[in-house]
DNA sequence: GACCAAAATGTTATATTATTACATATACTG
DNA sequence: CAGTATATGTAATAATATAACATTTTGGTC
């Protein structure tokens, strides 16, 4: 396994297994979902998938989505700054949007009261364009 | 049980207790928790417990924190809007507020693709102001 | 290469959160 | 007061997530 590039160490052989299914689904996937299908490859045990997980989300590789229990391939392999899902009702599709300053007034919201910020979790459910039109 | 008020039917006798349950606990709760401090009463199942959360839930009186994977008490009787909480890591206290024109920002993000929302999950996580002091 | 430390992995068991299914009771409506 | 909708009780089980501990692999250093 070489290296991709001078940032980024190489993934593991699981990070690069949990990765490729994730994207290979196309869209969010609960661990579970994730570990019958890398069974084939080898996995046997929930810990192994969702150690994997955690070590690509730190990496930013994948996002957790809490209001699924699910989790997501990024949209591109490194931007910076809090993802914005929008989840589909109806067909559960997920769409990442990134805007960083929408982001930050989030996030200054309760600074008046001396909160210090970190991290923020925004999801929007509703209904996507193609399902509107289906409907 | 009387009505308080003409739009408001009155709550039952589980909507009251575990209502009661939550706002005592001053700080949200997880309905494994609330099962606990509401076994006096007479629950005996989780389900118990869910149920009348979610009946309250569509209320409006309490609120469910998806990424705690937990329920507040609702700030006032009677709200409309999104709420968005801040949660502190260090000492767990979460802030309710209230920002019509910051959700509808939020909730148009997607609308360029038709997507049609009809809710969003707001989070903030850092350090409250209390333990940014105590620190 | 031999050694060490850090990170990753394997495996079993278990904790935590949430729902299904079905029976019974209570409350509202005509 | 009959019929329907809502709320409730109870048991079983599903779905999600972590703890604990042993072992292996990786990366750096001498």
């Amino acid at each position: 396994m070489s290296q991709p590039d001078s940032t980024t160490p190489s993934l593991t052989k699981n990070q690069l297994l949990v990765l490729e299914a994730l994207r290979s689904a196309g869209q969010a996937a609960g661990a579970y979902q994730l570990l019958e299908v890398l069974r084939d490859k080898g996995f046997k045990a929930p810990l192994q998938v969702y150690r994997t997980l955690n070590q690509l989300a730190d990496r930013g590789l994948v996002h957790r989505i809490e209001s699924l229990n699910a989790w997501m391939a990024c949209c591109d392999d490194h931007h910076h700054g809090t993802p914005i899902f929008a989840i589909c009702n109806d067909c559960g599709n997920v769409t990442e949007y990134l805007d960083h300053s929408l982001t930050e007034t989030i996030t200054s919201l309760p600074t008046d009261t001396g909160f210090q910020p970190d991290r923020s979790i925004i999801e929007i459910y509703g209904q996507c364009g193609a399902c509107v039109a289906s409907s």
